[in-house]
DNA sequence: AAGTCGGGGTG
DNA sequence: CACCCAGACTT
């Protein structure tokens, strides 16, 4: 009998109804990893429902014009991996013949797709023998074999993933898979792992030696860098001015005002040095700076002190040529924008009822 | 092999 | 506040 028998038993008394399990559509289980890469089922869920509607098949999504792909996307972050499937839909539907490929040797050549997501959607389309290591598998593996080895380390990636695929039950790789990574999110958990009703427990060697609570292990990470960042929000009464971030960076291809970045908190002086290099203003005249909202903004790798600075203008002195766009108030919710101006957008629109 | 890319939930 | 989430890409 395989050892991970109780595991299987367990998986189908207890698995989550979820809409990416109901289908053996390629194309619907990509959407729905790659909506979940570093993201949580609760959070991807109604992205996913949302984007399946939408999109039916690969075709809609190829023919579906970028700022409302990007749109539809705002607020889930990693916004790269949007990009990457509008490329990757693009070039199924050309090369391809818009049938979505299912085999893990086709599926690891398109981008944003990786050995986890190649694994995921090969087994549970075509059910090949690949096994899935995302972070759930990680924290399952370590602690039911007791590894040390850092899984963020590059033995560590390679001996989970050898790991994973020896323990890999060839006959249904689909199950087994789906079965591993459910354990991790309603069992093995991260920080209070409900050992007591673990269908592994009596073979969990970490469990047995008492130190499950400290795997997986993970080298540790440099603290996030602190950014400074001031937004001027042109307020020509019927809109304002935006433009779309591009080239590396934090969130590409989204819609913001334009800013000017610091080493440090800037006084209006220095920042109104810095507003006449960004040619925004056509007039000579000097424009007031109204400091309307700040915060802190905490994203992984960094740490973003913002404020946003409002200059209250007549329509003609506005530059309206590229990189600015033109964004009527009206219509500023069909731009994509991130979280941080979606938050001031909110606070200001609430303060214009106020007024 | 190390850095970077978001946003939100949890304890 | 620190940690983590159905990882992938770039350098």
């Amino acid at each position: 009998m395989n050892a991970l028998a109780p595991l299987y038993q367990w998986y189908n008394q207890y698995k989550r109804e979820l809409p990416w399990r109901q289908t053996n559509d390629p194309y619907l289980i990509w959407l729905s990893e790659v909506i979940l890469q570093q993201t949580r089922v609760e959070q991807g869920l109604p992205y996913y429902l949302k984007f399946s509607a939408a999109f039916k098949n690969i075709e809609q999504l190829a023919r579906a014009p970028e700022e409302k792909v990007m749109k539809m996307w705002q607020g889930l972050g990693y916004y790269s991996r949007a990009t990457n499937m509008m490329q990757t839909a693009k070039l199924v539907v050309e090369m391809h013949q818009g049938k979505f490929p299912s085999d893990y040797a086709s599926l690891i050549q398109l981008k944003g797709i990786g050995p986890y997501t190649a694994a995921a959607i090969s087994s549970f389309a075509s059910n090949e023998a690949h096994a899935v290591v995302d972070g759930n598998v990680y924290r399952v593996l370590s602690r039911l074999f007791n590894i040390k080895e850092p899984i963020n380390s590059h033995n560590g990636k390679k001996l989970f993933a050898r790991i994973a695929n020896e323990v890999l039950n060839k006959k249904n790789p689909a199950t087994h898979n789906q079965a591993m990574m459910e354990l991790g999110a309603l069992i093995c958990k991260p920080q209070k792992p409900d050992c007591e009703n673990c269908p592994l427990r009596l073979q969990c060697i970490s469990y047995q030696e008492g130190n499950h609570l400290q795997l997986p292990i993970k080298n540790p990470k440099k603290k996030p860098v602190m950014r400074y960042l001031n937004f001027i929000v042109a307020d020509a009464v019927n809109f304002t001015i935006l433009q779309k971030r591009s080239g590396k960076g934090i969130w590409h291809n989204l819609y913001e005002p334009p800013s000017i970045e610091s080493t440090s908190i800037i006084d209006n002086k220095i920042l109104m040095a810095e507003i006449n290099k960004l040619a925004l203003f056509k007039t000579k005249k000097p424009i007031r700076l109204n400091k309307v909202y700040e915060c802190k903004h905490q994203l992984t790798h960094q740490t973003i002190y913002a404020v946003f600075w409002v200059v209250a203008c007549k329509a003609s002195s506005l530059q309206t040529k590229p990189p600015y766009v033109k964004a009527g108030w009206k219509d500023i919710s069909k731009f994509a924008v991130h979280r941080l101006f979606d938050k001031f957008l909110k606070y200001y629109n609430l303060q214009q009822q106020l007024t």
